[in-house]
DNA sequence: GCACATTCTGATAACTGTTCTCATTCCCAT
DNA sequence: ATGGGAATGAGAACAGTTATCAGAATGTGC
């Protein structure tokens, strides 16, 4: 898991915004510690987990409480700012949601428990006619495909 | 959450001997309490949690030590005679799985937590298609629309 | 059928990720 | 500036899962 200059959301600073301005809309105060928070996430690449952000923000000197990362992720998921994303080893993984709702899956690889993004537009269009087939009023999806990553194939 | 009668999964008897016969040229004893766990597997309509079969057990007068439950899910999902699914409430769900490889993907209700079963032909081939494009050694996937069932939709 | 090596089992302790509690701090409308 | 209420952080509490270990069950070779 190599760290990346390439944002796979578009322009952090976007999003940044957004949010700022749908929490704003939400009445919630602006605290240092979301304000951090949202800053992390906008800065990352792919998924990462509570605990993740807890130690990047420590390691960035910037120390939060680990009960304000759930916290703040809990609110901002609630509205829809970011995408919870369940990699299945039992964490729970957050980024930033664009308002456009453009979204990408994951591929996690079941040796490093590395995950990476795709898009796939014939995907979704199968989703999205499941989701009109079927009893259930559905508001989101995920998917995940597991396998092997090129470095652990070799291994 | 209503019992079924009806089994999503094909014949029962059939993945029981199928897991039967797996786990012998797989060089496994056969104790009773994973012999419990398969059945009760195996009798079930989706998936299930370790917490439900354990206390299913207990309910059916054959109780069987969580950490058996646990282990055996763990062997049944590495030997491939299990689904592991990931329904976003932090807990992990098992159900059988037929040895052609059929499945089905899953509804999940983010009041209820309730789970429902759906399969799609076209959805599947789109995943395959995204796991031919994609440098990635692809061996699983699963899918999970979220939203209302029909019951909380009114609620 | 019997003895034996091994595996399986179950009670419980330990761990991990997450949520709860509550006293304190901080934000911001007034 | 100040007062009320939301935000924060430390730590306790919690749930699901995994590890440990002594005793019970399995099945193989006789």
């Amino acid at each position: 898991m190599a760290a990346h200059t390439h944002h796979a959301h578009g322009d952090p600073a976007a999003w940044t915004d957004h949010a700022a301005r749908t929490l704003a809309e939400h009445g919630t105060r602006s605290g240092g510690a979301r304000r951090a928070v949202v800053a992390t996430l906008a800065d990352q690449d792919c998924c990462a987990s509570a605990q993740e952000i807890h130690e990047r923000l420590r390691a960035a000197g910037r120390p939060v409480g680990i009960a304000s990362v759930y916290r703040s992720l809990d609110l901002l998921h609630g509205l829809g700012l970011v995408t919870r994303v369940e990699t299945g080893d039992g964490v729970a993984r957050y980024e930033p949601a664009l308002p456009g709702g453009e979204h990408h899956h994951h591929l996690v690889c079941v040796r490093c428990g590395g995950v990476e993004a795709f898009e796939d537009d014939a995907l979704e269009r199968a989703i999205h006619a499941v989701g009109d087939r079927v009893d259930f009023d559905v508001t989101a999806h995920d998917v995940a495909l597991r396998g092997r990553c090129r470095a652990c194939r070799a291994a």
